[in-house]
DNA sequence: TAAATTCATATTATCTATAATTTTGGCGCG
DNA sequence: CGCGCCAAAATTATAGATAATATGAATTTA
């Protein structure tokens, strides 16, 4: 029995915020937190009996959860031949990349007049523990909550929700290509949006938002299987 | 037995690409519709017995289908208290047609440089087609061509998606407005588009898509239950 | 002999049927 | 009028049956 390895779901903290008590939304929780983190790798099958008892559940609940993953686009199911997780290339980072760079901004442009002093502190205190940050991990999580304190008084549920999703993508790519080796950066970008910001120049923001957002950054990374690979990634 | 009403699932033709097999699609692709077109009114609960029953299955494929409407924003989900359609207000009205029109734009501007004469010409059929229906329904189809058609060849399979999810939302909205009479009008936004798009103006072309998108109807309408209420919709 | 096809087996997904928890609604009682 | 308990209904999960798919050996064909 391993099922003390199945408390481990650390990515997703803060959901959407209907069902956190069944057992088919656990599952679809922490399966999506190993894909993001890349513990699953692209391609894998998901096998429902296998799963359902790791879990000492049912195939059901693992199904729906089966379900959930393939519309956040993180799994992808052939009718009646199973799941596998959803595979990425280049092109599908830039598209997220870009739509990111579009709802973002849109996000911002209705949250900046309900932004306070209290918020722009949280969000530096939040660059600042990016830049501290060992591990990828964590600068991830530091970097969410950035984004997420700047765009969540826009006050639109359904455009956060989406944002969210494709932040769970963006993460994603940057796990598979930072996971192991992670180099210390500090961020401009942040500070400079803060900056504009607190001048009340929000065009300026947003412009600086778009960039960043569509950064994506490069390096060559060695594979699980030993040959060597371009890799990329969001970084904002 | 009531089996010869489930065949009408009209709305949706060209879905995510994946599952046609499986029960589970079935019913979720028949219950969206239902929702759409507002047959099932807002708030209205979703009995799994019931519906497994209308469809002659089980509780299961139900269930898969009841966590794929909740993806879709179609249906809310309370964890042990059952699924009800999902209801909505203007402000989500006004949500998803800022959220349509940053995707739609950022699509439309990577689709532009592959449209050809063939395509337009199908657009504008698709605008003809629109002003000479008699109903919603006809009418709301030959829109939704009109615009996949001109962002399709943007090559984004990730963001075509999401517009075709936000497309069904606003679909909702019309149908909740005009379900039952329905005033011709000629789309001038529609011709205004092509005719940009024909003199290689794209940037002409993509503010008019922006704003087009995000023209909101407005009439009073009188609701199921009698009472007279201010209703909305996105007309683009 | 090698390649391809067929057939049998085993694995896996899908669905039905049934049991256990939880919510809901009503009824009596304070 | 409000509160708590009991019954009915609905959701959730389990276990078992069915159908489809993948695998591999055996047979046929070039």
């Amino acid at each position: 029995m391993r099922l003390d390895r199945v408390g481990g779901a650390n990515y997703l903290c803060c959901m959407a915020a209907t069902n956190e008590d069944t057992i088919a939304s656990r599952i679809s929780r922490i399966l999506a937190d190993r894909i993001i983190t890349g513990q699953l790798e692209p391609g894998a099958k998901l096998r429902q009996d296998h799963i359902a008892e790791e879990f000492g559940a049912s195939h059901v609940p693992v199904r729906e959860a089966f379900r959930r993953l393939e519309a956040q686009g993180l799994a992808v199911s052939e009718p009646r031949r199973g799941v596998r997780v959803a595979s990425f290339d280049l092109k599908e980072v830039r598209e997220v990349a870009q739509m990111r760079a579009s709802l973002e901004v849109l996000a911002l442009r209705h949250a900046a007049p309900h932004l306070t002093a209290s918020i722009l502190d949280r969000a530096e205190e939040a660059t600042v523990a990016g830049d501290n940050s060992s591990d990828v991990r964590s600068w991830e999580e530091a970097n969410r909550r950035f984004h997420r304190l700047l765009l969540a008084p826009c006050d639109m549920p359904r455009l956060l929700a989406a944002i969210d999703d494709l932040h769970a993508v963006s993460a994603r790519f940057l796990f598979s290509a930072w996971r192991s080796d992670w180099e210390v950066r500090t961020d401009h970008d942040h500070r400079a949006i803060l900056g504009f910001l607190r001048q009340g120049k929000v065009d300026n923001a947003l412009a600086v938002l778009e960039r960043h957002v569509q950064w994506i950054g490069q390096k060559p990374v060695r594979s699980a299987s030993g040959s060597l690979r371009e890799a990329f990634a969001i970084v904002g």
